[in-house]
DNA sequence: AAGCGTTGCTAAATATACCAAGCAAGCCAC
DNA sequence: GTGGCTTGCTTGGTATATTTAGCAACGCTT
């Protein structure tokens, strides 16, 4: 099923907002060493507590990250598939793929490093 | 400690059903020596996904059984007198400026037409 | 070059979710 | 009573979430 392991989410996340993983352990209480494993794929369900503490450091929204690990979330269905029928938030950009927001992630982070 | 026994709480949630430990392992699929457990308290976090489960064989909002075992949900509420500092509508990519999403949305267009 | 702080990462250890197997007590038929 | 069936429960084990300690490579500054 979708390999598209939601570490590679979670980096680009963290990347492109400028942090190191000590930053975000500083910040979240969660360790730089546990973080290392989640963007590298050897986390498969982290607890709903750190993920809850990761959506304030990088400010998306907790249920997107309870989506993104494969847990139920409180209103729509599953998740991890984009064929779901889900009204899902509309993002300012319109419907984007999971490869495709790692990619605006990468970018996002190239702008904000230049200058 | 919390000692928040919320073990008693399922077990009445059980029993107000008229249904046996070995019921719900029907139902759903959770081991009834795990369910035990549960309810006597030894299990500190059950995962999000047996809660889910539960929530459906006891006809009870999932998000009740997150916020009974003390994981944050999605709408404030959280155990802890966390109110959300401010309603700050945010996407998967987190927290993105105009001038940024302009050119996100240029750079997406890229990525599509590179095929 | 040598030292120093930073970065990401790994290995080993601990904690805990969860299951398979089984046990003791109850209940109801024979 | 004895046997079978059901109940809740415990014990021992496996898997996995998470941490502590450390390491190697990098970039600085001197």
């Amino acid at each position: 099923m979708s390999t598209t392991e939601y570490g590679q989410y979670f980096k680009a996340l963290r990347e492109s907002k400028g942090l190191t993983l000590r930053n975000v352990e500083k910040i979240t209480d969660i360790s730089n060493a546990y973080l290392s494993q989640l963007e590298s794929g050897k986390v498969k369900q982290p607890s709903p507590n750190n993920l809850y503490k990761l959506s304030e450091a990088y400010e998306v929204p907790y249920e997107t990250l309870m989506g993104k690990v494969g847990y139920p979330i409180p209103n729509g269905g599953d998740t991890s598939s984009e064929r779901s029928k889900s009204a899902e938030v509309s993002n300012k950009l319109g419907e984007i793929s999971s490869d495709e927001e790692i990619e605006l992630l990468q970018y996002l982070k190239f702008i904000r490093n230049r200058k």
